[in-house]
DNA sequence: GTCTATAAACAGATAGAC
DNA sequence: GTCTATCTGTTTATAGAC
């Protein structure tokens, strides 16, 4: 990461960056690729140069989410018990939240997102939900879960919080975690 | 008998609920009035009779929240302390995602609307959220209710949860609630 | 009230010049 | 790597027949 970039170079990255910003703002489905292009001051050819298509510009910006899922799946399966998976997965939530803003809301709240992403994200973030809602899960924290989810995505992509610093972030999510997630046991 | 409505008649109303239902389903980006037509069994000029463009139906399907969330303003307002005005918004914000579901959830997440909706569509939620933080809020109690607002949106919309009735979804969202936004510890 | 037909704009995507 | 130009389909919206 972080590599510096030949004058040119890196046509893909500020495409990718450009698409998230719109994709924020106007949704995927309001975002065309001419919108991506006028942005980045090129025409929409140069995009496709660089994309095969606009649904492959998709699954580019989400793949960090994606691969972020998959990576905290993993770590929680190979704990033994249900509240250490739980805590894992909360963790992974709040962390990747914060560590990318703005994808995160898009990647929860948009309609597009559940047509447009592959079977292989539709299962990680089902299997992410199952390892936080544990056995056999009551209505009421199966409920507390999905505000969980939808509004931890909402508040990373709020430019209200742009200037609080990851750290306090982190920290006001986790604070609400507990709260909202805990039916009575308390560790972590 | 308010209005012996003719045998196929009422046809707005049938184009404003599967016009809310392809919103929830694909967003409003997503859904064409070809779309809300070949639903209804019609044809795209017979929406067209009855809605005089797309944004028209938008601003229509939106109005039960409009003017919901301006009665809650006003009752709000009415009120002397601060606390009593947020228990209200509170109440009011939760009946309204239970009586409306799928419409608070398009509401609450579809980047379409802030930039659809009109301007005092955007003064009552600006209102509403200054009602909620109270005077001089701090960045944790603003993060909380950012979360609660997306997250009440996301829970009501939720296909899962639709065959939990009015009241336990009530009563879980008010209890939730309560968790998210108590006033830390540093209190009155 | 609903239809067919159509206009005008816009979207996704490709070809070929430079 | 980026451009202009273009093709194709879709979308919003209107006109006019029944």
């Amino acid at each position: 990461m972080a590599k510096p970039v030949s004058p040119r170079g890196l046509a893909r990255e500020r495409v990718l960056s450009a698409a998230l910003a719109l994709f924020v703002e106007h949704g995927v489905h309001g975002t065309s690729v001419g919108m991506i292009a006028e942005r980045l001051g090129v025409s929409k050819a140069a995009v496709y140069y660089q994309f095969s298509s606009k649904e492959d510009i998709v699954q580019e910006v989400l793949r960090p989410v994606v691969e972020n899922t998959s990576r905290v799946i993993k770590i929680a399966e190979a704990l033994p018990t249900w509240e250490a998976q739980r805590a894992v997965v909360i963790s992974g939530l709040v962390e990747m939240a914060v560590g990318h803003r703005q994808l995160t809301a898009v990647f929860h709240a948009d309609p597009a997102i559940a047509q447009v992403g592959s079977p292989e994200l539709r299962a990680a973030t089902d299997r992410l939900r199952e390892l936080l809602e544990g056995p056999d899960p009551d209505p009421t924290s199966r409920i507390a879960i999905t505000l969980f989810f939808a509004g931890v995505g909402s508040v990373a992509a709020d430019p209200q919080f742009a200037d609080i610093d990851d750290d306090d972030l982190h920290r006001a999510l986790l604070d609400l975690s507990n709260r909202i997630l805990q039916p009575a046991t308390n560790t972590v």
